[in-house]
DNA sequence: CAATAAATTGTTCACGTGTGCAGGCTCTGT
DNA sequence: ACAGAGCCTGCACACGTGAACAATTTATTG
């Protein structure tokens, strides 16, 4: 119960504890075995280091923080899932991953401190955590922003093309053959929504589309809001033949709206997703979607924090010198089978059963 | 850039820094006066604690580890995300959560101290943790054990009732009629596949079907495997009416292996799942499913460790009296279409399709 | 063998905070 | 005005660790 110190090691090894501190932290200036005895000791008397002291000298916490721009909602929990499990993939047990929803601090700042993260890894949909961003910044503390573009701020930065992906997407629906492409939109707000939508508009723009506000339709990134959003487009109008949902969640709910309305993926209405969720294989139809390497950005977020934390440590503990990178990395096309080709002829005799239909 | 202290705050209030500290921690010993003029300094300078320099005199390291038996395989990303997102609601910013994987611990647990953590939830699937548990009781850390029973381990303890949840489905996919119900295994190991397969032999054994070894198939708790598992049962000699997927997870790969089968869920085979995350209901056929209210079991447990941890820091810093609890969160049955009621007749119709087949 | 260099170990202090104890101030009652 | 009580503040130390510098031992060289 009584906790075991380097100064218990120290009095049963009859030497001092700084001895004992050199040896078990591998220090050359220890004879090998003095060294190998000590590190025995300690083994033996299940010697644990006081984290808080070693850090009050070492200014170190051994906490990386994760902070994600909300857990409420519009994060699915596959997204959730992949990120905890690629930054501990590589942080292994070096540093403690202290996971944390940004909205939580309420704009209160003060507890974030350099005392507290050795570095922060930001999961950002939003610009509103830029305040926060700052806020480590200027406390000296590294950050590796994921999702979004940095822009001006000083920070390591790990990017997924999500504008060339649903660009790439959306051109593939048109090169089927569709001309009324609906779009589901993510969260209001987030970046990615943006870009997702951007992407979609270039491509309809770059192939002579002509976008309809009416197949537009908002979604909050969660099943729920999928279905909704397609039981609106189902009431449009215009019926669309396709329908880029801005994930793979929105996915599943659009589905689902289509079907209970007695029509059929992808023959009536075609489906794309966006992320490849572990789910998007397994759907009936096999959903096309776009490949968010969600995992790797992970990962490579918890390298870059880990080489800037350890980048600012030999620089003499000036944050002012560490170079901060950006990295993109690719999303991938996945065609699967919820997107059907259509011919001219079928896309006319389409369009006239659409008329037929908006005369009653 | 250079870190505020409360000696720098006494400094320029000209005050001793034990009477900043007393003021900052509210004490009853200073002069409302001076501590609200001591308070609005520190909020001017932006002062924030040393959490090192306090946890090492407090013993507190205001950390709660939330270790789950393992992050690679086996743990559903909804069934993550919800515990994550359940602890997180309860505990505020009060702490940090730590999130770990014991998998990493690689049996070198002295890692895991009272200075690392005030109290530890633990999200088990499996035996092979206690030793992990027992290091940390022998530390003296409070431990609160979710999702499997405690047994003589003296931990804060939380469950939900796999075996009853899987009996009352059971029970209710043999009330409509099916004979031949199968189950798709959870990954082996897992104290929720037993439990879970325990609560299905029971309910066939109470309605006098003999249980058959070919319609149990292991599955691994993700989406693959059910499906893998459900074209096994495909090739059987005897093919299922219903099967009982133990996650699900499990269940959409099953759906999927059916479909390609060219079958119909549930006309020609009833799936049933356990979890009822949010896919559940926006699957087609909607899922029918046992809820499992891991949202609120993380809650209790997040709320079940911090009160331990006052306990604990109350009495004396003596572990020996801390109340541990035992809470079970009631399952329960969630009805929607993918188990079909069939009638004697049309159970006599398959069973003379299935030989016309088995002949073959 | 002495002198010097090299290797190893020890002494002392600092990190930022909280707390027991001692002391000073103010107020009250006489 | 003075003693005593009560309120407020400060001094000094402790927590466990790491590092600069000092001291000691051992190895090396002429």
């Amino acid at each position: 119960m009584s906790t075991v110190t380097i100064k218990d090691i120290a009095r049963l090894a009859k030497v001092s504890h700084t001895t004992v501190s050199r040896a078990l932290n591998n220090s050359p200036l220890i004879n090998d075995k003095t060294k190998n005895r000590i590190k025995q000791m300690a083994d033996e008397l299940n010697y644990t280091p006081n984290v808080n002291a070693k850090g009050l000298v070492t200014l170190r916490s051994y906490n990386i923080g994760l902070f994600f721009s909300t857990l409420s909602t519009g994060t699915s929990a596959n997204f959730f899932y992949d990120v905890v499990r690629g930054v501990n993939m590589e942080i292994k047990d070096q540093y403690n991953l202290v996971v944390k929803s940004i909205d939580e601090f309420e704009s209160n700042f003060n507890r974030i401190s350099t005392r507290q993260y050795d570095g922060i890894i930001v999961m950002s949909q939003t610009r509103a955590d830029r305040a926060l961003i700052e806020h480590a910044i200027s406390k000296g503390i590294p950050v590796v922003l994921l999702n979004r573009a940095a822009g001006d701020l000083v920070v390591g930065n790990i990017l997924s093309d999500d504008h060339k992906g649903a660009y790439q997407l959306v051109e593939y629906i048109i090169r089927s053959g569709h001309q009324h492409v609906a779009i589901i939109e993510g969260r209001e707000g987030f970046q990615s929504t943006i870009q997702r939508k951007n992407g979609y508009l270039e491509a309809l723009k770059d192939h002579s589309i002509e976008p309809n506000p009416e197949l537009c339709v908002q979604g909050k990134y969660d099943v729920g809001s999928g279905y909704e959003a397609m039981r609106l487009l189902l009431k449009s109008t215009l019926r669309p033949s396709a329908v880029f949902c801005c994930n793979d969640d929105m996915a599943v709910g659009a589905i689902k709206a289509i079907i209970e309305a007695n029509l059929r993926v992808p023959e009536d209405i075609s489906i794309a997703g966006f992320d490849d969720n572990v789910f998007a294989a397994y759907l009936s139809p096999e959903l096309t979607t776009v490949k968010r390497p969600i995992e790797q950005i992970s990962r490579e977020g918890a390298t870059m924090i880990m080489r800037m934390i350890d980048q600012k440590s030999k620089s003499d503990k000036e944050y002012a010198n560490i170079d901060v990178e950006q990295i993109t990395i690719e999303s991938k096309l996945v065609i699967r089978k919820s997107v059907a080709s259509i011919t001219a002829t079928e896309r006319l005799e389409e369009h006239e059963e659409y008329d037929s239909r908006g005369i009653r």
